[in-house]
DNA sequence: CGGATTTGACCCGCGC
DNA sequence: GCGCGGGTCAAATCCG
């Protein structure tokens, strides 16, 4: 993984969609971590375990290795089911632990295809509505949150075992940056839900924030995340993801986690490959489609079987 | 053809 | 109560 995480790097490239799964992914390696409810409960409760968390001897990127304030982790369940270690966040707001990726949580307590052609504007037409009224929403304050932030060099490298599809996109208020909405396609009916946008203070970092939980267990078979996304192949295409992390929420209650750097996927996102989206359009960065799938997925192969067999034998006991 | 993406419109929570 | 901004819906389009 390191490999291809270097190499993610060097390209400078990274896939919205591919980082989207990668935060959750952090947790799915790590058998020792795991103590918590098993995966696939919908309404496991969040842990308030706390644990000591060791910090892990992981090569960074010189200019990522910052304050290592790993204070006291805390084992939470995270939306793929599994535990992840938390570090709440220094006093100084979040602190980046290994700078790979931090996390946060709340408790209540793009672009365009530009194509060659030219396209009809989408969007419903004026006054149409649905009949059948949307269903109340959660307000939002109460609704767990699961707040993770990855590298854009990293940004796909790790991965989550999750389908997501992209259902949104909005520019946010204060940030040049839009965000994107994903709702979790591994199966009908599941609420979990993401946001991916890119942090205005750390341009080089998204933030994801996770919503919900699945009510499934994490898919086994690879091709159901592979078939998910959809590969853009000209490069002219790709963009940035953007998204930026609203100061509110970052002020909010809620306590930093930090994403385990060991417990990247990189998987998916070469599976993903070079979705991208973000109508950012600030950076044009795109994912290489020269890049081989097996050439991305080579360096991990042996950890993937490893996740998808635990995640099956997770999933196996989650469904009993 | 099915599923993913794009994107304008609509809805609703929240702050003032 | 009102307006703003964020979140979601869904038609149109794209793509394998």
């Amino acid at each position: 993984m390191c490999g291809l995480l270097l190499r993610m790097e060097h390209l400078n490239d990274w896939d919205l969609q591919a980082v989207v799964r990668s935060c959750a992914t952090f947790s799915s390696r790590h058998p020792q971590d795991r103590a918590g409810p098993p995966p696939g409960t919908a309404a496991a409760p969040v842990a308030e375990t706390t644990v000591k968390r060791e910090p892990r001897d992981v090569a960074r990127p010189a200019a990522a290795a910052k304050d290592a304030s790993s204070l006291y982790g805390l084992e939470y369940l995270d939306l793929d089911h599994k535990p992840f270690l938390l570090s709440a966040p220094s006093s100084q707001s979040w602190a980046a632990v290994d700078d790979r990726h931090e996390m946060m949580i709340s408790f209540p307590a793009a672009a365009s295809t530009s194509g060659v052609r030219p396209r009809v504007p989408p969007g419903r037409k004026p006054g149409i509505r649905s009949s059948t009224p949307r269903p109340k929403r959660s307000k939002k304050s109460q609704l767990k949150k699961v707040v993770c932030e990855v590298p854009v060099a990293d940004g796909g490298v790790s991965s989550d075992l999750w389908a997501w599809r992209k259902y949104g996109q909005k520019p946010i208020k204060g940030s040049p940056y839009p965000r994107g909405y994903y709702k979790c396609s591994s199966m009908k009916g599941c609420m979990a839900r993401k946001l991916v946008e890119r942090s205005p203070a750390k341009p080089g970092v998204l933030v994801i924030t996770y919503m919900a939980d699945h009510c499934h267990p994490v898919p086994t078979q690879i091709n159901a995340l592979a078939g998910t996304t959809r590969h853009k192949t000209t490069p002219a295409e790709g963009h940035a993801p953007t998204t930026t992390t609203s100061p509110k929420s970052h002020g909010d209650a809620h306590e930093a986690v930090r994403c385990d750097d060991e417990s990247n996927e990189t998987s998916s996102m070469a599976v993903d490959g070079a979705t991208e989206d973000a109508a950012g359009d600030d950076g044009g960065e795109f994912w290489p489609t020269e890049l081989d799938l097996d050439e991305l997925l080579a360096p991990v192969d042996g950890d993937l079987d490893h996740v998808f067999d635990e995640d099956d034998a997770l999933g196996r006991r989650l469904s009993l």
